[in-house]
DNA sequence: CGGTGCATTGATCAGAATCAATGATCGTGG
DNA sequence: CCACGATCATTGATTCTGATCAATGCACCG
């Protein structure tokens, strides 16, 4: 699995001095796919790898936001509260994606582990240094914000404008995107997080989402499959459920 | 008006070879603030000043993003659409704002132009290649991005876990910040936009939004003044109703 | 003065929330 | 190894917020 090809070293090459982020398997995936073996290589200097376990805080808003992270396995959920409790997870994040673009000061919003996860963690100011000295590095941080950007205006279409049924299937079909994008399969899907995580990303309670899961199935547009995977048998069906047509 | 000032030719100095820039009422707010005289000339040399009536396009989402822009005057919305109409609008943008940062190959929403609206427009290649001559610049693009993922966060949060009344208040604190920002007083409030796209913008019918300004008049949370403004009377009070202590 | 577009208000409806119970899964310890 | 408890998911009954349908009001402009 991705976590173990991480942590593992260089085993090919025992006496070289290649970094140990040249083995990474999320690297052309992650902000260092555009670096080469020199510039890997002060990256990995200001890189600590670190594991957290499901359930852990990884930043928490509002404290001063000292450390980034790439994520290189498992999945990470962000959320913000209302003082009464009230939760919006804003996203999930998996092996490549980056955490901590969205800054000021102090992180805007907290991030958990949902299962185990293992990141590699910068300090914010060493990144920042050597953001100076690498522009295709910046580039591309910048490149990342701009898809986030885009992602976050189709999360507020989901939240402001689609009815429960095409929240959970524009769901299904956004994580089916992303595991073919981090090089898996379409189908079926992976759902690490809970009910209560899924209806807290998508403006519902879990009620809602759990009832609208039956019907779906009823339907047949799903299907589950063991270990919770969620099977998508027809994605042109589903396209169209998720777009309102 | 910003507008006047900022199409006003460097009367001060009429023989001076100054950037028309120099005299840009907004360039402070803008991404031009981190410039000096050489760079805005560089960037002046690329930019084209337009303007748009109410309800004119500025872009189309799905087209090709062969622009960006800065604005200099006027209210814009911005917008998603689902197959069947509905509309979410993701954003307003006034002045000093940058418009484009949250593209791909196409624009990812459209543009309008609330009321008169004036810009400064860049071709996209163009502004690309002065940004790799001036990394001032990149860095204030990737600290706009950064600032835009925040908002993005805090909307989604309003969209997602927010009541009516709650986003309301919100959205008119919001618009009351955003004023002093640029210059301007805290209250009273000035709404350019229509009730309808209000309703886009917060996930709600205009039929509500009105609603719920009304309920929000009986009980002197905010006041109506001639033009349609909001006076804003009581921050405190306002804010606590906003985060739904 | 009349018309058009936008805002407000009212009556009713519906989708999702809430309240409540039951069922499934998993880890733990007897 | 099974039984128990804990946690999470599902299902059902009912409520409620905001949507929808419908009418009226208001302001601006030709």
């Amino acid at each position: 699995m991705a976590v173990m090809k991480f942590n593992r070293p260089p085993v090919a090459n025992p006496g070289s001095v290649m970094s140990p982020c040249a083995a990474c398997s999320v690297r052309d995936l992650s902000i260092c796919g555009v670096l080469d073996e020199t510039d890997l290589r002060k990256m990995a200097a200001i890189a600590h790898n670190l594991r957290f376990s499901p359930h852990d805080p990884i930043i928490d808003e509002g404290e001063s936001a000292n450390f980034l992270f790439n994520i290189t396995g498992g999945t990470v959920r962000l959320y913000k509260l209302l003082p009464d409790g009230r939760r919006q997870v804003t996203g999930f994040l998996t092996s490549g994606d980056f955490l901590g673009i969205a800054l000021n000061e102090n992180y805007a919003y907290s991030a958990e582990a949902v299962d185990d996860v293992t990141v590699c963690r910068f300090v914010r100011g060493k990144l920042e240094n050597l953001l100076d000295e690498l522009p295709h590095l910046e580039k591309r941080l910048l490149g990342l914000a701009s898809n986030e950007l885009v992602q976050a205006q189709d999360q507020m279409v989901l939240l402001g404008r689609k009815t429960a049924k095409e929240k959970v299937v524009s769901f299904l079909l956004a994580l089916s995107r992303r595991q073919e994008e981090v090089g898996g399969v379409a189908t079926p899907v992976m759902l690490p997080m809970s009910r209560a995580d899924i209806a807290d990303y998508l403006g519902l309670t879990t009620e809602t989402v759990s009832r609208t899961f039956s019907s779906l199935k009823r339907s047949q547009a799903i299907r589950i499959e063991e270990g919770g995977k969620v099977a998508l048998p027809d994605f042109e069906a589903l396209e169209t459920i998720a777009e309102g047509y």
